[in-house]
Parts: structure tokens; C-alpha cells; sequence
DNA sequence: GCCGTTTTCGGCCCGACTGTTTTCAGTCG
């Protein structure tokens, strides 16, 4: 029998806890099994192994109970206390508690009182004006739980990609600004993750009118502005809402930090202040001596005893005590990048020509440019068979001629079902950087996508991997392969695995970047530019290497090209 | 249920906001 995934073995212990929590269960109980949960999917390797080895225990937040549950779950396939718990308080509960402004207290209300144990029946009670008639529950929440039940996306977590996000807010806080307050981006933003549903940003005022007045009058609004004196809120063209977190400059390290995150990051730095006397919140850190404001974020850390904690690694992943010992990677930033070895062009699905393409990429300072067009089995994309890539050598020479920046003759070549490549060897040897990509049959078995991949990353021609699991934010996920013998293959070989920076790709993900790291695998960040401008997605990309954790060092194309051309050279050697 | 520069037992994050209540619980981030 197969192990079961992290994933799986996650929504099984949140599920119980949540039952756990309708039935009344202590809330620190509820609590230990949500972080177990949560450990379990940020965690890399099979939590499911390590716990059948007995290790599981050593990771933060799991310990012999849940370990037990894991092996539990492992070998018989279910959980019995899960069970048992949801003999005792119907599973539908969870699922109205779920329901924005409801939570456990008012499910179990609804489910005693008026008897529903269905989203759907909870949602014909308030149609009848009878959920009113639940203990809590008054005329204003009914009509807000039917309004949301009711709306079109009902029930789903309206996320959009940073891509989408980033230069809205970017926008938004220019336009505050304006106001001569300081503006910074704050919440997942800040953090760079993949996704996110809100646009947090903070400001530095002792004039909020000002502010929200300033914020009502930006395009990107579509709508009400609501506000308080420190808070203020609206929807925005995009979808998600803009949310503003306004307070005096003397601390608006307090604030920043505050509204930065994450939630599990910001808990454990205030457990560790109540640990040492202190009690930490956006309002400043209060002790013996009173409350001290910090106006930077440095202030905050160093009242904690911590380094300053970059916003990328605030994510309860051992930042915390990284920071305690002063061993904070040095991470890796766009302005180390001094090429992009992923670019297309219109020869091949890209839409500007090879001159474009390398002016924009020599306006962003970089010394040398990959065109990756795509090979021939790719047709849709107009891939190009080895007749045409000559022909585009040539152009790249003639286009050479005008350019300063260097331009290498590069393919993302296709990675076929059996794990060939679509261009013969002969042609591969020729190119000055080779990137292989699965593009088609993702849904292959476990073991003939791993074999596949492993394949191409064994072949003596191949310098990376592109978007090594294929997965497309909210439309695909990843291919299902054996990571670490991925990883070990990489390592082994040199070959390259990309953090592909495509919004909607980011892909090698934030975790298992770091897990590749950890491994000895070695990354390269590529924009997958179709278009000019779009070679600015190398900075998601950077985002990404920056959650694992990445330093310059970490990435290939931080290197001059004579430093890559000549590890190749020597790898070449060896092969 | 987890965990330890107070602890192997007794703790366990903080404040804003809303709408429900008769002085505050529940929810949210």
C-alpha cells in the first residue's frame, strides 16, 4: 500500500482537530493538532516515512501522539480517533464554522438549535429568516452568512498570483504616497508569496483622514472605502481588497513587522517575548519599563534578542532561531542576477524578436541572454526543428553584431514521454546552454515522471531542468514525482533545476527549493520570458529562491558567463 | 497535544472589530 502523501496525512489531523474543537475539545489541543498540520505541509521529505522510522518527533510541532496517528493512518489507512470524531459531531459542522462569520461556537449553535448539519441547510434557515433565531446569531449576521453563501464565489478562497498583485499595490502605495506619508508593502506581498488574497500595506501617519482619503481616490479602487482611525479598507479592480494599517511613524517598525507576518511567524515571536518578560504586539513591545515603540523593524527584532529576520523567511521554518545565532543566509536579490538563461523569442512562441528581446535584457544589466526557443515536438508553440535552429543561429549572430550584451545560442528543449529529447545530440552539443522541459503527459505515473525526469537531468547535454514539476497555480498541480530522487540526480549530475518565475508557475515551489538546497542540487532562476517586458519575472523567481533561503552563490545565473561556460566545459570533460 | 534560559507540569499570542448581549463572546487577521 502506498504511503499516504503530507497532503493527505494534513487534512486528516486538521479535520480531527477541528472536529475536536465542535466537541469542546481544550483550545490549545485544537491548536497542536492545526501547527502538526501545518508542519506536515510545509515539510519536505514523506512525513509519512519518517514517522514509520520513529523520527517524525524531531520535527517542531509533532510529537509521539501525532507520530503514532501518522503510523496509525500509514498502515491501516484511517485514523480511529478521526472516526470516532466524527461520530460525535457530524463532519458538515466543519464546513459552517468555515462560513465567514461563523465559526465553531456558532456551528455547534445552529447544529443543536436548529438541527442543520449542511452548508445548504444552514443557507435555507437564514433564507427563511430562522438562523436568527440561533443562540448569537442576530438579524445582521443572518443576512451577511446568506450574502456570503450566496455570492458567486462561494466556499472558495479568492487567491491571485503575486504577478497579478504585486504592481496594483505597487501602484496603490505610490499613489498614497503622494500624500508625503511613508507607504510600504506589507502581508504575503511583502513576504513574496505565491498567492495572495489580500493587499496589505501599511503607512506611516499621524493623519489617517488624509490617507484614506488618498487611497479612495486611486484608479485601482472599485468601490466603498471603509475606515477607522488605524484601519481602512476597500475592493479593488483586481478582485481581492486593499487593506491599509495606519500608524504614527514612532512605531511604525511595530506596525510593519506586525502586519508583515506570517501568522505563525508573529506567534512565535510573541511566545518567545512572553518567555523573556515581555508582552509584543503593533503597538510596541511592553515590559517592566513600559511599552517601547520602534520606529524600524531592526528595533523589534533586537528587543527579542533576534537579527532582523528577512520577509521572505518569516514563515516559521527556523528562521527564529537562525536569527538567534546570527546565521541568517545573506539571500540572494534581483540585482544579483547578471543574465536569464530562459527566454523566448518570435521564432518560437515568444512575441518579440531577438533584437527586442536583448535590449530589454540589457536595459536590466545583464550581461548575457539565452535564447531558449522551443523544439519542434512543442508545434503549438512553434517549435523549432534542427533546420530552423541553424537558421536562428545565424540570426543570433547577425543580431550579435548590434548588441553589446552576449547572446547565447540556447533551446528549451522538450523532454518526451520516454524521457528522450527533442533535439538529436549532434545539435545539442552545439548550443551554448540547454534547458529540457516536460511539457506534455503530466499526469504519467509517479514512477515513469520521475524516470523521465531523471533521464534528462543524467543526459551529459542538458545544463538545467525548466519548471521541473509543471505545476500552474490554481489550474494544475504538481506532477507527481519522488523529489528527493530528483534532487539526488541533480546533485549527483550538476544539471541545474529552474525556479521558473512565471507568476503563475513559480515553479521549483519556495519548499522544495529548499529541500533542493538541502540537497546539494544546485538552481538557476529563469524568467520564461515571452515578451520583453516579461523578463522582470525573474524577480518572482528571486522571490521564490529567497523562501528557501537562497544565496547568490545558490543560483547559476549570478555567475559571469565565462565562470558557466567553463564549468560546463569541465563537466563535459568528465562525462 | 506540544514543549522547556522559570517548567517533565502547567503553561500555551495579541488586538480590532462586530454584533450580540446586557457587560462581552466570537471571529478574524
Amino acid at each position: 500500500m502506498a504511503l499516504p502523501t503530507n497532503p493527505e496525512i494534513a487534512a486528516d489531523l486538521e479535520l480531527l482537530g477541528a472536529l475536536l474543537e465542535l466537541d469542546g475539545a481544550v483550545r490549545h489541543r485544537v491548536l497542536a493538532y492545526r501547527r502538526g498540520a501545518a508542519r506536515i505541509r510545509a515539510t519536505g521529505e514523506s512525513v509519512a516515512e519518517l514517522a514509520m522510522a520513529g523520527t517524525a518527533v524531531e520535527l517542531p510541532d509533532i510529537g509521539s501522539t501525532l507520530q503514532d496517528k501518522i503510523v496509525e493512518r500509514a498502515t491501516t489507512g484511517s485514523i480511529a480517533a478521526l472516526e470516532k470524531a466524527k461520530k460525535a459531531v457530524p463532519e458538515g459542522l466543519v464546513s459552517i464554522a468555515a462560513s465567514p462569520g461563523l465559526g465553531p461556537k456558532r456551528a455547534l449553535a445552529v447544529w443543536r438549535e436548529a438541527g442543520a448539519t449542511t452548508v445548504g441547510e444552514v443557507r435555507s434557515l437564514a433564507g427563511e429568516g430562522r438562523l436568527r433565531e440561533v443562540t448569537g446569531i442576530g438579524p445582521a449576521l443572518e443576512r451577511g452568512v446568506l450574502d456570503a453563501l450566496n455570492a458567486p464565489t462561494a466556499g472558495e478562497d479568492e487567491r491571485i498570483s503575486l504577478g497579478r498583485a504585486l504592481p496594483v499595490a505597487e501602484d496603490l502605495a505610490r499613489g498614497i504616497a503622494e500624500t508625503g506619508a511613508r507607504v510600504e508593502l506589507a502581508g504575503s506581498l511583502r513576504r513574496g508569496a505565491d498567492t495572495c488574497h489580500d493587499l496589505d500595506i501599511v503607512v506611516a501617519t499621524d493623519r489617517p483622514e488624509g490617507v484614506v482619503s488618498a487611497l479612495a481616490a486611486q484608479p485601482a479602487v472599485a468601490g466603498e472605502v471603509s475606515h477607522s482611525d488605524v484601519r481602512a479598507g476597500a475592493p479593488t479592480q483586481l478582485g481581492v481588497p486593499v487593506e491599509l494599517l495606519m500608524g504614527p511613524p514612532s512605531r511604525f517598525g511595530n506596525l510593519w513587522q506586525h502586519a508583515t507576518g506570517s501568522k505563525a511567524h508573529n506567534v512565535r515571536l510573541r511566545e518567545r517575548a512572553l518567555a523573556r518578560g515581555l508582552s509584543m504586539s503593533e503597538h510596541g513591545v511592553d515590559g517592566p519599563g513600559g511599552l517601547v515603540e520602534h520606529a524600524d523593524e531592526e528595533g523589534v527584532y533586537a528587543a527579542l534578542g533576534l537579527a532582523w529576520i528577512p520577509p521572505e523567511l518569516r514563515e516559521d521554518v527556523g528562521e527564529i532561531a537562525l536569527a538567534e545565532t546570527g546565521d541568517l543566509p545573506e539571500l540572494v536579490g534581483v540585482a544579483d542576477l547578471r543574465g536569464e538563461l530562459h527566454a523566448h523569442t518570435d521564432w518560437s512562441d515568444g512575441t518579440d524578436t531577438i533584437e527586442a528581446m536583448a535590449a530589454a535584457a540589457a536595459e536590466r544589466g545583464y550581461e548575457y541572454l539565452a535564447i531558449s526557443d522551443h523544439s519542434a515536438s512543442l508545434s503549438m508553440a512553434g517549435g523549432l526543428d534542427p533546420a530552423r535552429v541553424r537558421e536562428q543561429w545565424r540570426a543570433i549572430e547577425r543580431a550579435q553584431q548590434k548588441v553589446e550584451i552576449r547572446l547565447l545560442r540556447a533551446t528549451e528543449v522538450d523532454i518526451l514521454a520516454d524521457g528522450s529529447l527533442d533535439h538529436p545530440d549532434e545539435l545539442l552539443a552545439e548550443f551554448d546552454w540547454v534547458t529540457a522541459s516536460v511539457h506534455s503527459s503530466f499526469r504519467a505515473s509517479r514512477e515513469r515522471m520521475t524516470r523521465r525526469l531523471i533521464a534528462a537531468i543524467e543526459h551529459p547535454l542538458v545544463d538545467a531542468i525548466g519548471h521541473p514539476t509543471g505545476r500552474m497555480l490554481g489550474r494544475r498541480p504538481h506532477a507527481d514525482i519522488d523529489l528527493p530522487a530528483v534532487l539526488d540526480a541533480a546533485a549527483r549530475t550538476g544539471t541545474r533545476l529552474e525556479i521558473n518565475g512565471q507568476p503563475r508557475r513559480r515553479d521549483l515551489d519556495d519548499a522544495m527549493a529548499r529541500q533542493a538546497l538541502a540537497a546539494g542540487a544546485g538552481l538557476v532562476v529563469g524568467s520564461d520570458a515571452h515578451a520583453a517586458d516579461s523578463l522582470d519575472f525573474a524577480r518572482y523567481g528571486i522571490a521564490t529562491a529567497r523562501r528557501a533561503g537562497a544565496t547568490a552563490a545558490d543560483i547559476a545565473n549570478t555567475r559571469p558567463w565565462g565562470e558557466l561556460a567553463a564549468a560546463r566545459k569541465a563537466r563535459a570533460a568528465r562525462s
